[in-house]
Formats: C-alpha cells, sequence, structure tokens
DNA sequence: GTATTTGTTGTTGC
DNA sequence: TGCAACAACAAATA
C-alpha cells in the first residue's frame, strides 16, 4: 500500500506516540528476511532503554532516530523501515500482544509501537552512529524539492527513451516515492496515456507530467499525512473523490472528471488505469 | 483451485 | 554498456 504521503503518514504516527519517549524493550519476531543484513540481536540492544529523538519520511523510507542512554563516541541508533506492499506501522496499548505478522515491536511507558507486514516485501534496516547511513543518504532527491526540475525530468525521460511512460514513473532513482497509484493519479491528471514511450512527449507534455508531479505530492502529502500536528484518522479519510484514486479498482469505474469509463491493463509490469477519453495514445 | 495485490531486486537478452 | 522486460519474493483475499 504505502507511497510517499501514507509513508509520512505512518512515520507522524509513531512519532506522535514516541515523542519524548524511552523505549523500555524490544520484540524482533520472526522473518529475518525483514532485517536483512541488520542483526536483530544488535538492534534490540542498541534500542532497549534509548530514547526516541526525531524522524524523517523520504520517498517510501523512514528513518526513527534514537539517543542511547550511555553516551559513547556513538550515541545515536538510527532505524529505518521500508514498508513493501503490505506493511504498516501502528501504536497499540501496552497490554497487546504481538500477532502473527508483527515484526518489530517497541514498547515505551505508554504505547506498543508495531511494525507489520504481512506479506514481507518490507525491511527494517539499522545503523548506529552519529552521521547518516548510506541507506538513507542515497536516496534521490525529493519531487518537492528545488531539485527535482523540469531539465532533470526531461533528461531522465530522454535516457529511458524507449519505455512506457508509466513504467518510469516508477523508477525511485528519479520519482522518489512515486507506486503504482500515484503514477496513474499523476498521468491522468496531465492527461498522458501511460504507454506513451517516454521519448516521444513533447516539451509541453514534459513540463505538465513534471508540475503534476510535485502537485499530486503536495496535495496527496496534506490530505493523507494532515498539517502540521494534525494526523488524519486514516490514511484515505481526506482523499477527495475528485481523484482517480477512489474509481481506479471500482468495477465499471469511470472517470471523476469526464463520467466517462476507465481502462485498466498492465502496463510496466503494474496493473495500470487510465481514462481513454482524456489520455490518448 | 485461480487470479489478484499501491514494491524492489536480480537476471536475461537486446 | 545501457536499457527494457520479467521472474521471484510471500501471503491474504476474492
Amino acid at each position: 500500500m504505502p507511497e510517499f504521503a501514507e509513508v509520512e503518514f505512518f512515520r507522524k504516527r509513531w512519532a506522535q506516540a514516541a515523542a519524548g519517549q524511552r523505549v523500555k524493550s524490544v520484540e524482533l519476531h520472526s522473518a529475518a528476511k525483514i532485517f536483512r543484513g541488520a542483526n536483530p540481536t544488535a538492534i534490540r540492544r542498541a534500542l532497549t532503554g534509548a530514547t526516541y529523538v526525531s524522524s524523517e519520511a523520504q520517498a517510501k523510507q523512514m528513518l526513527f532516530r534514537f539517543r542511547r542512554p550511555s553516551p559513547g563516541r556513538k550515541a545515536t541508533a538510527c532505524l529505518g523501515v521500508h514498508l513493501g506492499m503490505s506493511g504498516e506501522l501502528r501504536v497499540e496499548p501496552t497490554g497487546y500482544v504481538a500477532l502473527r505478522h508483527d515484526h518489530l515491536v517497541l514498547t515505551t511507558t505508554k504505547h506498543r509501537l508495531v511494525f507489520s507486514d504481512p506479506r514481507m516485501f518490507g525491511r527494517v534496516q539499522f545503523h548506529v552512529g552519529d552521521t547518516a547511513p548510506t541507506w538513507w543518504t542515497k536516496i534521490a532527491p525529493p519531487i518537492l524539492s528545488p531539485e527535482f526540475t523540469v531539465e532533470a525530468v526531461g533528461a531522465f525521460l530522454k535516457r529511458r527513451a524507449r519505455a512506457p511512460i508509466k513504467a518510469v514513473l516508477l523508477m525511485q532513482e528519479r520519482f522518489p516515492g512515486v507506486g503504482n497509484w500515484m503514477a496513474d493519479e499523476i498521468l491522468w491528471r496531465a492527461a498522458i496515456h501511460p504507454r506513451r514511450l517516454s521519448g516521444s512527449l513533447q516539451p509541453a507534455e514534459v513540463k505538465t507530467l513534471w508540475r503534476e508531479c510535485g502537485r499530486v505530492c503536495r496535495l496527496a502529502l496534506d490530505t493523507i499525512a494532515g498539517r502540521g500536528s494534525y494526523l488524519p484518522p486514516d490514511l484515505n479519510a481526506h482523499i477527495p473523490k475528485t481523484w482517480l484514486f477512489w474509481h481506479r479498482w471500482e468495477a465499471g469505474g469511470r472517470d471523476p472528471r469526464t463520467g466517462t469509463p476507465l481502462a485498466r491493463a498492465e502496463t510496466g509490469g503494474r496493473t495500470t488505469c487510465w481514462s481513454p477519453a482524456r489520455q490518448k495514445l
């Protein structure tokens, strides 16, 4: 499920519960796969007794920083979370007992912070040290940053000239955080058919695409993750019915702008939804 | 039983 | 070499 804005929603959910809290205990369940390179024992040892400091979301990843109690030279522990296809972060009461797909549980005085992921495409990464780890710093510059220029998008599309634009929008090295539904939303708003070859886009279309990348990210962030300290009750609580989002999976779904039928087919290896009336090949 | 899933990575082939 | 396509990963749901 989680793309750019959903990831920020989950980060905020944990961050609000963790604010000022100390980790009393750490549970790591099953699934060595989820923890890949990281050593579960090292994670448990480093986080137990540590205090939550801050967190960030970038693309589809999150970084949670903790300060360890006995400050040696390496006082900071960084916990990285990628939610994969089906991961989520939840905040449960202290009496909560971990279920089958809960892989990581951090217990504070007030809550249990749970990372669960049934399909196990997600991952947990870990790093001790005051400088951010490579797996964090190598993430491409955000779409909502000055570095995401129309020139950069144009150049990238040229390099991927023979791939359908839908597939290219899913490439994290240039469109960090964009996933299947956001890609469809962007193309629908930009009125570009998902099967158009990237190299065939005219300069004006590249500019529209670039602009809609920014708009969809901004709107998604505000509506899904909320502004300031506000956190919506659930992920979709405030997404307007005028977005493609609500209609792309509906049987007999219709374009919310034109009322015309939507089309669905696999493109770039993913199920893709578009509005034939507005998005032409 | 079949087909589907909002992600990433490694491999293969052009 | 660089790029594009595809299988694989795992489990729930319809």
